[in-house]
DNA sequence: CTAACTGCAATTAACGTTAACTTTTTATCC
DNA sequence: GGATAAAAAGTTAACGTTAATTGCAGTTAG
């Protein structure tokens, strides 16, 4: 064929208008069902397919979501989030399931990305997925909310109550984390990972433990709190840190999967057995999780859910429907990291 | 603001017509640089963006890719093979860096993707990421080629040369995996993965290991190939197989890092040790591997590079430039799952 | 002093849809 | 059989750009 077809010549070799064109292809009741159908079959001959540009210009929507993934800059583009990528993957899903398509971007936090993809027309919505705060990031909401973009940002309940969240219970996953240690008679318990506020995620986690040990008289040793970022390599770092601090522990609380991989590296050079010296509980459940050795206990966040839940609240907000912040429940994945036997082992 | 700012609202502020106002912002030399100036400080205050939609229009192009990846429909969402996502992410930035975007899709295989990207005009050109061969696979890359799309496959070089391939050398990749086993003294090995022509690459990977038998004159034992698809799953099962017909073997070549992490779970549970009894190269060098339990020795394929190959060359066939199929080298990562040591442990 | 040129900006015609309005055709009712 | 409504189609005006064409000063050349 020479061009694209468009609904013009569909209209031609149908003899009817350009116009009556468009309504039978989307399935107005206006037109005939007997010319509808024959303009079908002249449309799937010739392969037409609506230009999706003059259509979103018409209709002044996109059909299509954004979703930027804010990291950390790392050097190494391959060691995304593996949390991450299972996020992409359930939202990817879900935004197809909604007959809507998926820009994907990562962003580097320098650029001004809050600009672009809804103004320009590109999506009709935007959904923030990063963990921790960054510099301007704060900033960027605001801009975000001032210029009524459609947004919905994955993490804890943001302070100001216009931005929309979709979040795992991070505290609870806390609370049932070390509930667990816990109820195996581990009860000196250190935490892997950063509990400041800029880790709002990895601060909630903390509470979560602090409140879990408190509900059984125990008060959670402030000096066994070691800050790590989610990395393996952070979380290799910290255990050693606790170690050479010389301070009496039987279990650890990672506040993610990678660190306590790589605390579970760090135990191991250093001869500490586990579970037998020390029982660890991680977080996220990504799939390294039940490779780890031992598999991991860990606290499990349902990206299915969550990207679904995303998705389902970015298109909400595009229609003008009322929404408010989820929070999701985590769900406890025992391994053999804390002495219990795996199912699949 | 009221609504979304057009060019005619920067033209009525700065008392040009609508048309300067768009040269101005494209930076054409057509245009009194003060006046330039001045209209693209209004477009700023007045956080003017481009109609991405309006544009696409008039230009008759996107400037956007679509990847698609096409994978064995399976129950589990969040189980998208990890090299995959590893691809995910390199291309994402890949496409970043020359200023397109990138639509993501995963495609149920029964859809008809085949029409639909270039087709209603989304994209330019499509990147499609995918394993092995499928039902009607090849049947929608002709109809792809038939209807001048432009776009990419991941993978070996294809039948019909002018589909466009970019794909590492699996054939080398198997070489060099058994060369490295034999020089250690290994050489009665079992090789897991499928090897028939439905699974191009694990079949050049095996291919690739028999040559290398060969070269040292030893006759791959055709009864020590066992068939297993991309999974951990399927790597458990095929070396529960391999250890149940009781054939000899002091190594295993598996087509997949999933497929070795599997083997090494049955063996485990089976008492066999590895590296000390047997040893055990994987392929892709999947996140997971180096923290299997041993790590995981490997052949990694180069994701960065081969989404930056992957981008160009879409972008190439896009404008018209002279491409070929391109086949990347891969490179050994030696862990300790063949008694090597681990430099990270 | 007119003709040709130059540098800059305005006009205008697409790009391929959708949706509001109009018009024509067909069916219905007294 | 003619008024009336309903069904089906046609006309037309956007949507917000870009690019080709035209217009208009001011400058230069013959």
């Amino acid at each position: 064929m020479a061009s694209k077809a468009t609904s013009i010549d569909i209209a031609y070799r149908a003899g009817v208008s350009q116009s009556t064109v468009s309504r039978a292809l989307r399935n107005s009741p206006l037109v005939n069902p007997e010319t509808r159908q024959r303009i079908q079959a002249i449309a799937k001959e010739l392969n037409y397919k609506v230009d999706k540009n003059a259509s979103n210009l018409r209709t002044q929507n996109s059909h299509t979501l954004a979703l930027l993934i804010c990291e950390d800059p790392t050097n190494d583009d391959s060691l995304i989030n593996p949390f991450f990528l299972s996020m992409l993957g359930s939202i990817t899903r879900a935004t197809a399931q909604q007959g809507y398509d998926l820009l994907v971007s990562f962003q580097q936090l320098s650029s001004d990305w809050h600009a672009d993809y809804e103004d320009s027309n590109k999506a009709d919505g935007i959904i923030l997925l990063g963990y921790g705060d960054y510099m301007d990031y704060e900033q960027k909401l605001l801009k975000l909310l001032e210029q009524d973009t459609h947004f919905v940002i994955w993490g804890a309940e943001h302070n100001n109550k216009s931005v929309l969240s979709v979040g795992c219970d991070n505290h609870q996953g806390g609370v049932s984390a070390t509930e667990h240690l816990l109820s195996l008679g581990v009860s000196d318990i250190a935490f892997l990972g950063d509990a400041s506020s800029h880790s709002p995620e990895f601060r909630d986690r903390y509470l979560g433990h602090v409140s879990a040990m408190k509900a059984k008289g125990i008060k959670a040793d402030k000096r066994k709190q070691f800050d790590a970022i989610n990395t393996e390599a952070s979380g290799f770092d910290a255990a050693n840190l606790l170690l050479d601090k010389g301070l009496s522990f039987d279990g650890i609380f990672a506040a993610s999967d990678l660190i306590a991989i790589g605390a579970m590296r760090a135990l191991h050079l250093r001869g500490v057995r586990v579970p037998d010296d020390v029982a660890i509980v991680g977080y996220d459940d990504i799939p390294v999780a039940s490779f780890a050795n031992p598999p991991l206990t860990t606290v499990k966040q349902n990206t299915r859910l969550a990207g679904e839940i995303l998705v389902d609240s970015v298109l909400k907000l595009i229609r003008g429907q009322a929404v408010s912040p989820q929070l999701i429940q985590t769900e406890l994945v025992v391994r053999r990291s804390c002495g219990e036997s795996d199912p699949k082992a």
